[in-house]
RNA sequence: GGGCGUUUAGCUCAAUGGUAGAGCACCUCGUUUACACCGAGUAGGUCGGGGGUUCGAGUCCCUCAACGCCCA
């Protein structure tokens, strides 16, 4: 028989089972499937950067996910866990910019914007799914049919789809304002993506000389006066006055077009009105300019002199001032922040912080400069590119939140419902019919508000409203959403969401805008068709259209009407282009034009057919108009009527050939009245976004129509994600069933960039919050508390990690040091612990195959044969036993059962409170701690022995119970065993009854005792193994979401996923079903008894002081020794074995009259005493120390314990049960009190 | 300046107002047939300081301090 591998590896895992999962689907979600039995669980990931390589903030936030995602698989949920990845504008265009660079020596403007942005699509399509490819090593459970990409096609349709549509509610808007300019990568940045950090540099005071308004008064002033009078010494009479201002920033003087002090300083107020002269520019001390004093509350009196010189252009609460006194803004940089012209001949050119060193000179050469002093402020840095912002003025495009009510209010606040978070969820649930069925579960109930798409809005769980964790997180994104300023959303980048905005030529102003023209109805009449064109042409014969030039607003050129052009409209098309006639002129007007392309086919007349846009109001309806004007010469363009389309709302393509009002919809909304301005990309996207959009790209490649340079920031797409992804605008099922989305797992620094930008899309554009629970995990630091960082090069990589420990070692080490809330301190010793405890399960399942197969050693059928289509290890493999036969049940059984229903309970809770390093620890507790340490361990009482040969179990085949614990009646077939092993009297304190005894069941030194007849020990052995496959087979699915990986293999490898139904775990541990803590029905069936916690402790407890005594002994750890045990209730024989076997004792003697020598180490414990008998060999006076010291401690217990029942206040105050403990509690410390000083004695003695 | 968080064993963290715990590290001992990726056992604490509420405070309140983060 082929050995089982002594240590796992996962290296031969894990692959394997992760191709298994992908091949049998197991990941993707099925709409269909959702019922209310089956409810939905959805969860998007935070799309990681296309660039991104997985780093252990990846690691963290993912295996969240994925335990979620797993961990609701197995509550029976049809779970959607949907993935992709950003296209991450700025940190994607520089990485690729950098590439190009290095192999090149061509930056992007070198080779232009459509090859650039082919190079990054290259790139993208090469390595962009690296991050993808590493979170599969991981073993995140993504649905990947579903993979999505911020610009896929669809993407990018609903972003610009967006943008329409909240352009068209008067949120978008374009405006010049103070942005945070980013000079190295020379773009716009939101509030956002700035980071303040402390900057060391210099506070520089300077002095500037305060004239009269008139220029006349400031002649010969050359700002050199000696005084150097500060401000307080300003009122001098006739004498020059100066001012002293102090700056951090001397190299903006030149962009100074002010300088301000609080209104009511007196130091100041008096000179408000006057002016001063403005020291830089030096070139020439006549040309320095006049800045006026002003004064504004702004001022801090505190900070410097008291005086502030106004920047307008470069700095935010200057350009708020200079709003406030209509100041001008000099911009005295270039947008890669070097100075230009304007600051002058001795700074233009330079950097700006070279130029700051430069005007700190010329300051000093003037005179002017009084003193410098070191100065520490907080400036903001670009988050991107790592250097300090400058203010900037300059024209962006802006949003105003939709929906920030709404998104305020839905946050469920700390304290402002009565319930906790455990309480709350479970008390969702209760209110459904789910408390009604008797077989509710604790699991179920916790987690039944989760599938909100799949039950009843509003089902008692707080419709609408979504939660923290932790919840204090809520406060800031309240507190922020108070203070919401417009977001800047334009990016000077190229690759990204280019807006969908197109100019005319003239474009730098505005966005192109047209007039909807009205046609009135009244003014052509006719009871028919060709009444009807005979009044239009006699129309647009008096009002001289025919022939008439018509100057286009747009191009400034004008256009002609042609007879023949207007006569042949009427002869062959209908009623609409009649009617069109009374508006045409203002049509030709205002319509836009779209494109310039040659004739087609070539023609020596016609230079060139240019196409316009236009917008008609007529009667009730909104129509586009598409015609075209053929250009003979620049200044003869005429209008071809035989060209025009006009469409509606909904109508696909136009069809100039038909009456509009044949085809108008009935009760069409937002219609823009007649002679509203409407944008030309609102009024194309309206028809429809797909072929609108694709049109108006095809038809603008010239030279006079062009789209808006910018990309729209990253996030303008990213807040798209919960319903983007799912296929929105389209209903499609996906979103109907998964959306809103469960559970969302991000980082709290992006609790504005994303978060609440989510929760604003998600009721503006569905009308429904995104997500129920928003998990926010810590920041991963390393283990001295740093940020992880590339430059720091403390960021361990997660694949080597893998590599070298497993992703189960690495999830598990991880989640383990992860509490909630609060930032994690990484360090490679967890991945190892994670490692060790993965071994750790892989050898108890060892233990529990080798002990099984030496009970088939000498069975006389094989066993089952090992059939092996998953490929699971099948060494591993020996036959469950299912059936646990509750009479022949050990109190150790019984307490490691009770220890499983304790640690499903915790671990339940756990999760469903997102605590899941409690979840972790408490599953390492109850596995290594009591499960390893204790019970199996005890186990090898009945096992550790080679089998009889008594013929097969009985038992062989009655698997049900690992199936199905909680319905085990087939067990009442079990035969009653000869001789059962009943409760031990001595846990309930009682006599012994009918137990089986043996006073002394020492018989033959190194001998095992015979407990049991063959037949019966045979029985208790399957029985034994039973209960191991019972706990293992729980186990495993405890540990299934946090280990995926070998918990599948064991799944297997152990013949668990044999007899569980396909769906139920038969196929794999992911769907099998979460363990439910037991109902007082399966404890009543195996008599589940707290008592039998408390005995089993007792014995346990008394190995414990059972192997000290060795220690005291001097005894070395594996020499095997007798002990002798004076028990105070008699022992059953089971119990004496695993005592033995637990102290790893040569015997074990059980003397009820045994008089100790002097000397003899002695454990005094609440079974019984327990000694070590040695000839001479203890040291007297060291065990005397050690019993004082332990006297001593006892000692002090008492003292605190009587001093608190001594304490009238006490008695009569506290509560029964607390008083009741505390006398209990002295009456066991007064036993042992009284143990220790008899031990004394007898030493001393 | 405003807000939030943290402060408990050497380290990282737990602890419904009722006997301060765990893991790691340290030290001692041990390769006994699941596991040395292991086992057994020691040792280690004025719960940041001060005040208050309470019969009782690591826990609640006030205050101070240090550190960290966010927003100005």
């Amino acid at each position: 028989m082929a050995e089982i591998p002594k240590a796992y590896e996962p290296q031969s895992v894990e692959d394997k089972w992760y191709d298994f999962w992908l091949k049998q689907s197991c990941f993707t979600a099925d709409p269909a499937r959702v019922s209310d039995q089956r409810p939905a669980y959805s969860i998007v990931i935070p799309p990681p950067n296309v660039t991104g390589m997985l780093h252990m903030g990846h690691v963290l936030n993912n295996t969240i996910q994925d335990i979620l995602a797993r961990k609701a698989r197995m509550d029976g949920k049809e779970v959607l866990w949907l993935p992709g990845t950003d296209h991450a504008g700025i940190a994607t265009e520089g990485m690729v910019a950098k590439q190009i660079w290095k192999e090149e020596k061509k930056s992007k403007r070198d080779i232009g914007r459509e090859e650039f942005i082919r190079r990054v699509w290259q790139w993208k399509e090469k390595h962009g799914g690296i991050i993808i490819e590493q979170l599969k090593k991981l073993g995140c459970s993504c649905d990947w049919t579903r993979e999505r990409f911020t610009m896929d096609e669809h993407y990018v349709r609903c972003v610009q789809r967006v943008f329409v549509a909240l352009y068209k509610k008067g949120l978008i808007y374009r405006g010049k304002r103070m942005v945070n300019w980013c000079p190295a990568t020379q773009t716009a940045l939101s509030d956002e993506e700035v980071e303040m950090e402390s900057q060391k540099g210099f506070l520089y005071y300077f002095k500037v000389q305060v004239v009269d308004a008139t220029p006349s008064s400031r002649a010969g002033a050359s700002g050199t006066g000696s005084e150097g009078a500060p401000g307080t010494s300003c009122d001098g009479g006739v004498a020059a006055t100066f001012l002293t201002i102090a700056t951090t920033r001397p190299e903006t003087i030149p962009g100074d077009t002010a300088v301000a002090v609080h209104p009511k300083d007196t130091r100041y107020a008096h000179l408000i009105g006057k002016h001063v002269i403005r020291p830089l520019p030096a070139e020439l001390p006549t040309e320095r300019k006049l800045i006026p004093i002003i004064g504004d509350e702004y001022v801090d009196f505190e900070f410097g002199t008291g005086v502030l010189k106004v920047t307008p252009a470069h700095d935010k609460n200057d350009f708020e001032i200079g709003q406030r006194h209509k100041l001008a803004g000099v911009d005295i940089m270039n947008p890669n922040g070097s100075m230009n012209d304007l600051a002058g001949k001795h700074l233009a050119g330079l950097d700006r912080f070279e130029a700051r060193k430069i005007a700190v000179e010329k300051l000093k050469e003037l005179g002017a400069l009084e003193k410098e002093e070191p100065y520490e402020n907080k400036i903001g840095f670009s988050q991107r590119a790592r250097v300090p912002i400058e203010p900037r003025l300059s024209e962006q495009w802006f949003l105003k939140y939709p929906a920030v009510e709404q998104s305020k209010a839905c946050v469920e606040q700390e304290g402002s419902t009565p319930a906790t978070g455990v309480a709350d969820r479970a008390l969702a649930g209760s209110t459904g019919d789910i408390q009604q069925s008797g077989n509710a579960t604790t699991s179920a109930r916790a987690r039944a508000t989760d599938g909100a798409s799949a039950t009843a809005p509003g089902a008692g769980a707080l419709p609408g409203k979504m939660r923290f964790h932790p919840q204090r997180w809520a406060k800031v994104y309240d507190h922020w959403l108070t203070n919401i300023q417009d977001w800047c959303i334009s990016r000077q980048l190229w690759w990204g969401h280019r807006i969908p905005v197109w100019y005319s030529e003239g474009w730098k102003k505005l966005p192109r805008v047209m007039v909807v023209v009205e046609l009135r109805g009244d003014e052509l009449t006719g009871s028919n068709i060709k009444e009807l064109r005979r009044s239009a042409f006699a129309f647009a014969k008096a009002r001289g259209i025919i022939g008439q030039d018509f100057l286009n607003l747009d191009t400034g050129q004008t256009i002609t009407v042609h007879k023949a052009s207007l006569e042949h409209a009427f002869s062959n098309f209908g009623v609409a282009n009649v009617k069109l006639v009374p508006g045409l002129p203002e049509l030709l007007r205002h319509a836009i034009r779209v494109s310039v392309e040659p004739h087609v086919p070539a023609s020596n007349d016609v230079k060139a057919v240019e196409t316009y846009f236009g917008a008609l109001h007529l009667g009730d309806q909104f129509f586009r108009v598409k015609f075209r004007v053929k250009v003979f010469a620049p200044n003869f363009r005429l209008y071809d009527h035989q060209t025009l389309l006009l469409w509606k709302e909904k109508a696909n393509e136009p069809d100039g050939n038909k009456s509009p009002e044949a085809t108008a919809p009935k009760g069409e909304t937002s219609r823009p009245a007649s002679g509203s301005r409407i944008t030309l990309a609102d009024l194309v996207l309206d028809v429809n976004a797909d072929a609108a959009f694709t049109r108006c790209q095809m038809e603008a490649p010239h030279e006079s129509w062009e789209q808006d340079p910018d990309v729209l920031d990253t996030w303008f797409s990213s807040w798209l994600w919960p319903f983007a992804t799912m296929g929105w605008p389209q209903q499609t099922d996906t979103l109907k069933k998964f959306y809103p989305t469960t559970d969302l797992v991000t980082g709290p620094d992006i609790i504005f960039f994303w978060v609440a930008r989510m929760i604003m899309a998600g009721y503006e554009f569905m009308g429904e919050l995104p997500f129920r629970n928003v998990y926010f995990t810590g920041i991963i630091r390393d283990k001295q508390g740093r940020k992880m960082s590339k430059t720091l090069g403390n960021s361990p990589d997660p694949l080597e990690l893998i590599a070298k420990y497993g992703a189960d070692a690495l999830r598990f080490g991880t989640m383990r040091s992860a509490p909630l809330g609060q930032d994690v301190l990484f360090d490679e010793k967890d991945v190892e612990l994670g490692r060790n405890f993965c071994n750790k399960l892989w050898n108890a399942c060892r233990y529990r195959q080798l002990v099984g197969q030496a009970s088939r050693l000498s069975l006389s059928d094989s066993g089952t044969p090992l059939k092996n289509e998953t490929g699971a290890t099948p060494v591993l493999r020996d036959e469950v036993q299912g059936e646990i036969n509750p009479s022949l049940l050990t109190n150790d059984d019984k307490w490691i059962l009770l220890k499983l229903h304790q640690a499903i309970k915790e671990i339940t809770e756990a999760l469903d409170t997102y605590n899941f390093n409690t979840a972790v620890q408490t599953l390492y507790r109850f596995f290594w701690s009591e499960y390893c340490d204790w019970y199996v361990e005890a186990t090898k009482a009945v096992l550790s022995r080679p089998a009889s040969n008594a013929s097969p179990s009985p038992l062989k085949g009655e698997r049900a119970g690992v199936r199905d614990e909680q319905k085990s009646d087939a067990s009442h077939k079990t035969e009653t065993p000869p001789h059962p092993d009943p409760l031990p009297p001595a846990a309930r304190g009682g006599e012994g009854t009918a137990i089986e005894q043996s006073t002394n069941i020492e018989t033959s030194s190194g001998s095992t005792p015979q407990l049991f007849n063959t037949s019966t020990s045979d029985v208790r052995r399957t029985n034994t193994l039973a209960v191991i496959d019972f706990v293992l087979s729980h186990t495993l699915r405890l540990f299934h979401p946090f280990l995926p990986f070998i918990t599948e293999e064991l799944w297997h490898g152990m013949g668990y996923a044999d007899d569980m139904p396909e769906n139920q775990g038969g196929k794999t541990i992911m769907n099998a079903p979460w363990p439910k803590p037991f109902d007082g029905d399966f404890r009543d069936h195996y008599a589940l008894d707290d008592c039998y916690l408390e005995f089993a402790q007792a014995k346990y407890d008394l190995v414990t002081e059972g192997r000290n005594l060795k220690r005291i002994g001097n005894i070395p750890g594996g020499k095997k020794v007798r002990f002798i045990f004076k028990p105070v209730n008699p022992i059953r024989p089971h119990d004496a074995e695993v005592v033995k076997i637990l102290l790893n004792a040569e015997a074990l003697e059980i003397v009820e009259d045994y008089q100790p020598k002097k000397g003899t180490p002695t454990a005094h414990t609440p079974m019984g005493e327990l000694f070590l008998p040695l000839e001479g060999l203890v040291d007297v006076e060291a065990e005397k120390a050690r019993l004082k010291k332990e006297l001593e401690k006892v000692l002090a217990e008492i003292a605190k314990v009587e001093q608190k029942l001594a304490n009238p206040a006490f008695v009569q105050k506290v509560p029964p049960q607390v008083l009741q403990e505390h006398q209990q509690r002295l009456a066991d410390w007064q036993a042992k009190k009284q143990k220790l000083e008899e031990a004394l004695k007898g030493l001393e003695g």
